[in-house]
Parts: C-alpha cells; sequence; structure tokens
RNA sequence: GCACUCUUAGCUCAGUUGGCUAGAGCGCUCCCUUCACACGGGAGAGGUCGCAGGUUCGAGUCCUGCAGAGUGCACCA
C-alpha cells in the first residue's frame, strides 16, 4: 500500500498534479479517445460548449457552480464511452472590458479613449485581455474542468469574426438586419445604447406634478422632459374630453412662453390614471414615441447624450437634467403652472443593468434585427419548420422549443421564455464602443456596403459602431465548431447535446442563440438547457462587493479542495433553485473526500495480495446480495444522471458510501476477514476491492480529483486514468 | 398589474413520476483516542413538512383558497 495513505487526504498538495497529468494524457479530446481506443469511432456523441467566462473577469462562484455541473456531465458521458467534447472559451464582454480598461487608463495616466486614436486605444484593451486571459482560464483548471483547450475560443478571435461577420452579411441580405431611427435605450454614461434586455428598472420614489396645462391638468414624474411639449393626448372614449377633437389645436401657457398644442384622441391613454390626460415627450419616450408614429407627429430632441438640455430649454439649456430638475420644478411653481405635488410616487427608473448609469432614451439611428418581419424558412432540420414555410424570427425561437427539439429544464422556464418572446420587440445590436466586432458595412456617400471583405474603390468609410457582445455569443455552437465552413466538427458535434448555463441569461444567450443558429444553420443549437441557479451567500443574498459577501471560490479550493467545493455546489441544488453557500457546508464535503481517502487505505490494507477476479459463483451468498444492492443503487445513480438529477446522484452516492460501504459492509468486515472461515474472508475480501473499485468509478465524474489521486495507487486499475476508465454499470452485466 | 418560485429539525436546504417508522450539512447534549478515518465512531435531543379545505386505500409530494417571503416580466404619463 502506499504510504500516502497513511496521512490525511490532503486536496492542495494533490489536485495541481492530478489536473496536469489529465491534460498531458490528450483525453479531453475526443480524437485522442478514439485513437487509443478508449471510445469507438461511432460511438455516441455528447458536446457541449462552455458558457464563456469574461476574459477579463476572474472565477467566482457562479462560474464554479456551472464548471462543476458541466465536468460531470463531460466525465460520466466519457466515462459511459461517448466521443465527448466540451469545448472552452473565453468572452470579450465588449461594454464591460472596454469600460474596465477606461477606468484603468484613466486611473494610471488621466486620459480618456479620446485621447488615443480608435487603433491605439484597441491595442490597450487587446493587451489588458490578453494578459488576464490566463488568469481566468488557470481558475477554471482549478475546478477540475475537463475542457479540449486543443479548441479553445476567443469571441473576437479571427475564425470567430469570420464567423460574425458572415452571420451579419447573411441576416442584412435576407433583409433581417436593417438600419433606423428609432427609440432605443442609452446611457450617458457609458455613451452607448443598450438593448432592452440589459436594461434593469430600480424602484425609487419621487414627487409627483400634476401640472396646468391650458385647460388641462397633466401629471408627470420628470418635469425637466416638458419643455416641448405640444400634443395633448386622451382617450378617445373619454366623456370628460368629448368636446375637445382630435387635431383641434388650442394655445397654452407653458414652462417658456406660450405653444399651440394639438389634441390627440389615442387608445393608449388609461382614462384612471391621473387625470386621464398627458402630454408626450416622443424623443424620450417609448410610449410617447408610438403615439406620434401612429399620427406622424414632430418629434424633438429635448435632452442631448450627454443628459443635457437642448436650446429648447431656453435658459436651462446646457444644464445637466438632474441639476436643471428642481430649478425647473421652481419656475413652474412661481409661474403657477403647478397644481399639486404628490410627494410620495414609486415608479421605477432604467438602468443600465452593465454597471452604467441611468438610461435616457433617445431616437437614434441604430442596426436593428427584425424579430417579426416575415421571411421563408431557410433549409431546416427543426421538426415543426419546413424550408419555404413563412416564418419570422419569433416563430423559429418559439416552435424550436415547443415542438420539443429543445429541452428547457426546469421545464416551468420554458413558460418564461415564451412570455418574452411574445414581448419582444427588434433587437438593437449596434454599440457606441469601439471594443468589439466592428459592423461589416461602409458609406460613401448615399451608397451603403455590406460585405464579408471591405468594399473595392476610394471613399469607404466604415460604420463606427460595433455589435452587441450577445449577437457574436449567439453564434457560440456555430462558431466554436467551425462554422461558415462545413467542417467535420461542426457535423459531428452540432447541434450540442446540452446547453448549461444559468437561468439569469436565458434571454440574452439562450433565446438569441436559437434565433440565430436557427436562421443560419436551420437546427437548434442544442437539444437540451440545463438552467442552474444563482449561488447566493448562506443567508440567500446575491453576493456582491458593497455587501462584502463575496466568496471566492479559489480560497474555498485552497481551504477544501475542488471536490468539495464541487460537492457543495451540487448536493441540495436542483436545477433552477438558487444555491446558498456556505464555508460549513464545504468544510462538510471534505471530511468526505477524506473518509473516500481512508477506506481506500483500509481496503488496501486488508487486501494486499488479493486479485479483483470476479469469481462470483464462489461467492458467499451475502456478498452477492450486497453486490446486488450496490449495483441497483448504481443504476438509479446513472439513470439520474442521463436525466440531469445530479443532485440525487450525489446525495445517493455519498450516503452509500458513507452509510452503507463504510458503517455498515466495512464495520462486519473487519471480524470476517480476521476469521477463521477462509473461503468467507476471500470472498468478502473480493467484495471490498469490488465495490471500491465501481464506487471510484462512479463518484469520479463528482470528485475528480480524489478518486484519480487514490486510483493512481490502486493495483487493480485497468486503465492509467480513471478519468477514462469505463462506468461501472454495463461492465459487470457483460461479465455476468 | 401579469406570471413564476419558495415556506420541511436551531440555521441552510434535499425529498425525482403520491407509498415502508420524514433526511443531509452545520450546530447542540452525553460518551468513546477500539487495530481505515477525531476531517472519526456510538448514543441522543430537536419537525402538527406555512395555514384551511379537497382528491385518494394512502399526500411533504396532486388540486383549491389564504398568509408570508422572493424573483422575472410589463409602454401606466
Amino acid at each position: 500500500m502506499d504510504e500516502k495513505f497513511l496521512k490525511p487526504y490532503n486536496p492542495a498538495a494533490t489536485e495541481d498534479a492530478r489536473y496536469a497529468a489529465w491534460e498531458a494524457s490528450g483525453y479531453f479530446t475526443p480524437e485522442q479517445l478514439v485513437a487509443d481506443g478508449i471510445v469507438a469511432p461511432n460511438a455516441p456523441v455528447f458536446s457541449m460548449v462552455l458558457p464563456p467566462p469574461n476574459v477579463t473577469g476572474t472565477l467566482h462562484t457562479g462560474h464554479a457552480a456551472m464548471l462543476a455541473v458541466e465536468d460531470i456531465l463531460a466525465r460520466f458521458h466519457r466515462m459511459r464511452g461517448c466521443r465527448t467534447l466540451w469545448i472552452p472559451g473565453t468572452d470579450s464582454a465588449a461594454l464591460a472590458t472596454q469600460t474596465k480598461v477606461e477606468s484603468l487608463i484613466y486611473k494610471k495616466e488621466k486620459r480618456t479613449r479620446y485621447d488615443f486614436t480608435r487603433e491605439d486605444f484597441l491595442a490597450r484593451v487587446n493587451q489588458f485581455a490578453k494578459e488576464s486571459e490566463r488568469t481566468i482560464l488557470n481558475q477554471v483548471k482549478k475546478m477540475g474542468s475537463s475542457l479540449d483547450w486543443s479548441r479553445y475560443a476567443f469571441t473576437l478571435d479571427e475564425r470567430r469574426y469570420r464567423a460574425v461577420t458572415e452571420a451579419f452579411v447573411r441576416m442584412y441580405e435576407a433583409g433581417l438586419i436593417y438600419r433606423g431611427h428609432r427609440i432605443v435605450n442609452w446611457d450617458p454614461k457609458m455613451q452607448t445604447t443598450v438593448s432592452d434586455d440589459e436594461v434593469a428598472y430600480v424602484e425609487e420614489t419621487t414627487p409627483f406634478y400634476y401640472l396646468r396645462y391650458g385647460p388641462f391638468t397633466i401629471g408627470t414624474a420628470r418635469p425637466e422632459t416638458k419643455f416641448g411639449d405640444k400634443y395633448v393626448v386622451m382617450h378617445p372614449d373619454d366623456a370628460r374630453y368629448a368636446q375637445y377633437q382630435h387635431g383641434q389645436k388650442i394655445t397654452v401657457e407653458w414652462i417658456n412662453g406660450t405653444v399651440e398644442a394639438t389634441i390627440i384622441k389615442d387608445a393608449a391613454i388609461d382614462p384612471e390614471f391621473g387625470t386621464g390626460v398627458m402630454t408626450i415627450t416622443p424623443w424620450h419616450d417609448a410610449v410617447d414615441f408610438a403615439i406620434a408614429e401612429r399620427h406622424g407627429l414632430d418629434k424633438e430632441q429635448i435632452i442631448d447624450e450627454q443628459g443635457k438640455l437642448l436650446p429648447v430649454a431656453g435658459e436651462f439649456a446646457g444644464m445637466h437634467i438632474q441639476k436643471a430638475r428642481p430649478r425647473i420644478v421652481e419656475k413652474l411653481k412661481e409661474k403657477g403652472l403647478v397644481v399639486r405635488v404628490d410627494e410620495r410616487y414609486t415608479h421605477r427608473i432604467a438602468t443600465n443593468s452593465r454597471g452604467g448609469g441611468i438610461i435616457e432614451p433617445q431616437i437614434k439611428e441604430q442596426w436593428f434585427v427584425a424579430v417579426n418581419k416575415e421571411f421563408p424558412m431557410p433549409p431546416s432540420r427543426f421538426s415543426t419548420l419546413k424550408e419555404g414555410a413563412p416564418v419570422t424570427l419569433k416563430t423559429i425561437m418559439r416552435e424550436a422549443v415547443a415542438s420539443g427539439d429543445i429541452r428547457i429544464m426546469p421545464s416551468r422556464f420554458e413558460k418564461i421564455y415564451f412570455r418574452w418572446i411574445d414581448q419582444l420587440h427588434d433587437w438593437c445590436i449596434s454599440r457606441q464602443i469601439w471594443y468589439g466586432h466592428r459592423i461589416p458595412v461602409w458609406y460613401r456617400g448615399e451608397e451603403r456596403y455590406c460585405g464579408v471583405t471591405p468594399p473595392e474603390g476610394e471613399g469607404w468609410e466604415q460604420d463606427p459602431d460595433t455589435l452587441d457582445t450577445w449577437f457574436s455569443s449567439g453564434l457560440w455552437t456555430l462558431s466554436t465548431l467551425g462554422w461558415p465552413e462545413e467542417t467535420e466538427d461542426l457535423a459531428t458535434y452540432h447541434p450540442t447535446s446540452v446547453l448549461e448555463t444559468g437561468y439569469d441569461i436565458l434571454f440574452f444567450w439562450v433565446a438569441r442563440m436559437i434565433l440565430m443558429t436557427g436562421f443560419l444553420h436551420g437546427e437548434p443549437p442544442f437539444r437540451a438547457v440545463y438552467l442552474h441557479g444563482m449561488v447566493r451567500d448562506e443567508k440567500g443574498r446575491k453576493m456582491s462587493k458593497s455587501l462584502g459577501n463575496i466568496i471566492d471560490p479559489l480560497d474555498l479550493i485552497q481551504k477544501y479542495g475542488a471536490d468539495a467545493l464541487r460537492l457543495a455546489l451540487i448536493i441540495g441544488a436542483a436545477a433552477g433553485n438558487d444555491i446558498k453557500l456556505s464555508e460549513e457546508r464545504v468544510r462538510g464535503y471534505k471530511h468526505f473526500a477524506n473518509k473516500l481517502w481512508n477506506i481506500a487505505r483500509f481496503v488496501l490494507s486488508r487486501t494486499e495480495g488479493v486479485s479483483l477476479e470476479r469469481d462470483f459463483a464462489a461467492w458467499q451468498e451475502e456478498d452477492r446480495a450486497l453486490i446486488a444492492a450496490r449495483d441497483a443503487l448504481l443504476e438509479e445513480v446513472t439513470e439520474d444522471l442521463t436525466h440531469f438529477r445530479l443532485h440525487l446522484a450525489a446525495d445517493k452516492l455519498y450516503h452509500y458510501v458513507w452509510d452503507v460501504f463504510a458503517a455498515q459492509i466495512i464495520e462486519e468486515s473487519k471480524p470476517i476477514l480476521e476469521g477463521a472461515d477462509r473461503a468467507a474472508a476471500a470472498s468478502r475480501a473480493q467484495l471490498l476491492l469490488h465495490t471500491l473499485d465501481a464506487l471510484l468509478r462512479a463518484l469520479h465524474p463528482f470528485v475528480p480529483f480524489v478518486t484519480e489521486e487514490i486510483w493512481q495507487s490502486w493495483p487493480h486499475r485497468d486503465r492509467p486514468l480513471l478519468m477514462v476508465a469505463r462506468w461501472p454499470i454495463g461492465t459487470d452485466r457483460r461479465e455476468k
């Protein structure tokens, strides 16, 4: 027996070496599994892409949970003999990364991006990204992730750039990407648009003003936007205002003098709200914009891109809206235009969830993906979307899931997904930042060119904007497998078997992958979606810097081992449910790794010279019964894993090891092994070996490090690495 | 406003398609350094499974209502 078993299991001294050995074996790559006869050349395929972490980020507990689940799935399928591929990558996270670099440069050098040329600035961002890349990748490895590093992809590398450009051009040519003047979410702080899904609403209590507008009283929480209001809108059936005709003009005294106002009747007005009358600011409000579009009304910009008032505001021009508001209210009061104020009005203000500022809607010329535009379905392998049938991108997204071509787990998220699709608007994909995939469109006067390569001739200017980072992420299963080329990888591994990710990016990512892959490749990007919950602190709060409750997974790995962390993140964490993580839980599972270690020590010390021959005929009746019970449990575990019930599988193995194998079987074995009945002793010794052998295999996906470390000192191993040993169920059956 | 989730031991949570005396981790009490393991073992305290109905031979598990907590979505100025 190896002397290392005389000491307690020490994960910190073990894990890096075990990972290095796995990596060196080449078995993270499916071709190597085939080449060495580990799996058959025509074996079933199991493939996944890693949701790429931010290249400039560091590993957090959410990543740890994701890696634990995915690695368990990968190792399970690899051991079952599948050609298993799990593709790693990182995301440029354009907006987040650029913001980070901008702030670093400003701190150090007091320079902003406008002090650089675009090329020089991008060189700085790229340099920073390259430097940080190693950090996150090493941290991913610390979790034991069996990723195929030979296929590593970065969302901004050359192959991915090609895929993104190609996708844009194809969608442009199909009329599904267009450029238009529309109201968008503008972040004055980050100086860019953001998509609807990136907007987060924060509750705020502010005063609500009732203002005199000619014969009407209108309500607003934002008097600073009201300067240009010259349309007063009411419901067509509102009897109180029946005397006013649609289109009728009236003169009213307003903030900066008299204005000619036009009466508009529109059913969007809720007569029950406030006074049932409102004025509109089409340039800075989506509802107002829609009303203005319906009636062909003028739209005037009041606030500029920095959040400052324009000349229409008269004496307030040039002032930031935050500062101007109290003064405007003051002036309104002086003029006697304030009828009443509700001091405590609760409403939601739009903020940029990506760490930006308060969203100020603006009308801008931007690029959009048309989600409601009908087109003939391209060649398709979807079960309910036939080539040539009239569809929209929404249809593809809905049908892919409704038909069962894609299964979302837990299923309640399917409902949430459908709801989201129903109210989806066209997706604004252009961003006014520099870091990212540049839009492949060039202009020359009135001419416009869209193509994968720049246009011929002089005088062309490329669109300065870049694409929403989710546009490139949406291609991830395709772009990592070589699309737009018809590669062997694409033919073999696409659609991927399962996409595992957090439920918080169901809309951002999962839905957009379905949209883009469905249109561009005519099939789903994956067969199943497994959504894990958010990792929270022991009190159930979100982890955040401001709360100071962030748990660093690397600390936990250092103290308790990656195996312990994996179990803590898996056991008790059903799909879609949030996970509360506490250090005590992780410590508890470290004890499990040590328990296993000591079990191995006991079994090895008592079975020296015993072979693992499975001579079941010579076994004692009760030992055969124990094996049968064990195999029944392993059947259940296998079934659970097949159905993504990882938490149950892990829990069952944990209890079998501790409560059955250690507490009962091993304890009973002590007198048997020492007893006078040598046949019984021999039978029992084989049972111990046989069971530990099976348990090491079955536990390996969950606790790969400690099981592999034991395996390396296991005299009975049939493969040099446990990682590529056979799954226990199926093996015995053949031999019986 | 609409939708969804949660409410099980002191704390944090499992309990897959309804089925034997309801479980885990941590914590608590008492005992044990017995030859795999004190990162251990033994014994134990602790639960009307939110509340009220219903379906069923049988419900923590399904249905209805109520209460509390939370999340997502929404163009109520």
